[in-house]
DNA sequence: GACGATAACTTACCGCAGTTAACTTAGCGA
DNA sequence: TCGCTAAGTTAACTGCGGTAAGTTATCGTC
C-alpha cells in the first residue's frame, strides 16, 4: 500500500551464472529467497520480484525464466511450507492409541501450523476465491491429504463408539476442519483480540468441538 | 497481479465542484463509488484510487483531500458495509423466543451477512493482523458490539438451562465465533471445494456446535 | 583450438499503482 | 471589486509486475 524503499539488502551479490544445464539452480534459489523474505518479513507484499532478484543476485526479469508469474511463485513458496502439514498432523495424531485423543491431536497440530506459517496459511486457505481458484492443484496437493486422512480419523472415532454413532465422517471432518480454521485464521488476523493463551484457548475449542460430534468420555479422562 | 486497463468507465463526467462548505459531498461520492466498485468487481484490487477518482468524475489526488490513505479509505467502505452487521444478528435472533433457536439464527445470519459481502468481510476479519491492527477502530466498531451480544445469547441460552450450566458465557461465544467464521471464510476462499449445500451446510454446522455446548433437544425439535 | 549453437542471463522499456508538491480556479464575505 | 481560501487540478516521483530484444558464456563439434 505505502510505497517507499522495499528492498535495502544490496544482494549477497557474490552470485555467478550457472553453468549449462544447471538453470535450474535458479529456479531454487528464488524459491528459498522468497521463503526466506516471506517469512521474515512477515509480509506478502514485500515479497516483490524485484526483491526476491536482488536477494539472489539476480535482475528481476530472470525470475520470469523459472516462473510465469509472480502468483504462482508465491504459492509455490506456499506449497513448500505445507509440504510436512499432513505430515504434521499424521505425526501429531500418531502420539495416541485413543482415536479421540488423536483427532483432538491432530487439531492442535493443524493451529500450531497455520500460527507459525501465517503467511503461507493466508495465502493457501484465506485468499480471494478467484485467486486461490487459479492455483487450485498447489492449494489442493496441501489440503487434501490431509483431508482425507482427518475423514479416516473420524471414521475410527465412530466406529471405536467414542463419537456418536450417526456422524457422517465426511461432515464431520468438515466441522472440525472449519472449526479449527476458524479459530487459526482469527487467531492470525485479529491478533490484537484479547485471546488470552492461544493454545489453551485452541485445547479447548477443539474438545467442545469434540463434544459436538458426541465424544465420549474415555476412562483416563 | 497482472497489469491492463484497470477502469473502462469514462466517469459519470458530470460532476461540478462543490460549493463553499460542501466539499464534504465528495468524501460520501468517493465511498459509495468505491463500494459499488468493490461490489461489482468483487476484488479489493481493482478498486484503485485512480478507478475510484474516475468513477466519481474527479482526478486521483483529490481522493487524498478527504482520506489518508487507500487503507483507510477502504476500511471506511468496509465499516459501511457492516454498519448494518450487529442489527442483521439482533434482528435474526429476534424471530425466536427459543435462546437456542436464537443461536442458531445468529449464526446462519452472521453467514449469510459473509457470504453477501465478501470482500468486505475478507478486508475486516481475514487480512494480515498487521494490516487490521492499523485500522482497530473500524474493526472493532464492526465486531464488539455483536460479539458482546453473543455473549449475552449465550449466557441467556445457560441460564434457561438449554446449554451446559458449566458453559463459560466469553468463552461460548468464542467457540461460536470461531466455528461460523470458519466455515464463513472457507466458503469464500475455497469456493471451489465441495461442500454441497451452503445454507444447509452452515445449519448442520451451527446445530453441531450448540450441541458442543451442550445443547438440550427442546420440545418442538 | 576456433566456431557456432544455445542456455542463461541483462538492458531497456511499458503501463499502472499509491502518493506528494505545487499550482489553479471558483465561490463567498467585506 | 477585491482578496481569502476551499476545492480542486497538473505534473511528477518511486516502485510494481511484466515483456521484448539484446548479450554473454559455456559447451559439443570439427
Amino acid at each position: 500500500m505505502t510505497p517507499g524503499p522495499a528492498y535495502c539488502a544490496p544482494g549477497s551479490g557474490a552470485r555467478s551464472r550457472a553453468r549449462r544445464g544447471e538453470g535450474e539452480l535458479l529456479h531454487d534459489q528464488i524459491l528459498l529467497a522468497a521463503e526466506r523474505l516471506l517469512i521474515e518479513t512477515g509480509d506478502e507484499d514485500a515479497v516483490s520480484i524485484r526483491a526476491i532478484a536482488d536477494a539472489v543476485g539476480v535482475t528481476a526479469p530472470s525470475i520470469y525464466l523459472h516462473f510465469p508469474d509472480k502468483e504462482t511463485l508465491l504459492f509455490a513458496v506456499c506449497d513448500r511450507q505445507f509440504a510436512m502439514f499432513d505430515e504434521a498432523l499424521e505425526a501429531a495424531a500418531a502420539t495416541t492409541d485413543d482415536p479421540l485423543e488423536a483427532l483432538e491431536r491432530r487439531c492442535e497440530a493443524y493451529a500450531r501450523f497455520g500460527l507459525e506459517r501465517p503467511e503461507a496459511y493466508r495465502i493457501m486457505f484465506m485468499g480471494r476465491s478467484t485467486l486461490v481458484n487459479r492455483h487450485t492443484d498447489t492449494v489442493e496437493k496441501a489440503g487434501t491429504t490431509a483431508f482425507n486422512h482427518l475423514v479416516a480419523a473420524v471414521q475410527r472415532a465412530v466406529d471405536a463408539g467414542v463419537l456418536r454413532s450417526d456422524v457422517d465422517p465426511v461432515e464431520g471432518a468438515i466441522f472440525l476442519w472449519s472449526g479449527v480454521h476458524g479459530i487459526t485464521s482469527l487467531l492470525i488476523s485479529l491478533a490484537a483480540f484479547p485471546w488470552g493463551d492461544r493454545d489453551a484457548l485452541v485445547r479447548r475449542l477443539s474438545r467442545l468441538h469434540l463434544d459436538g460430534l458426541g465424544a465420549t468420555a474415555t476412562a483416563e479422562r
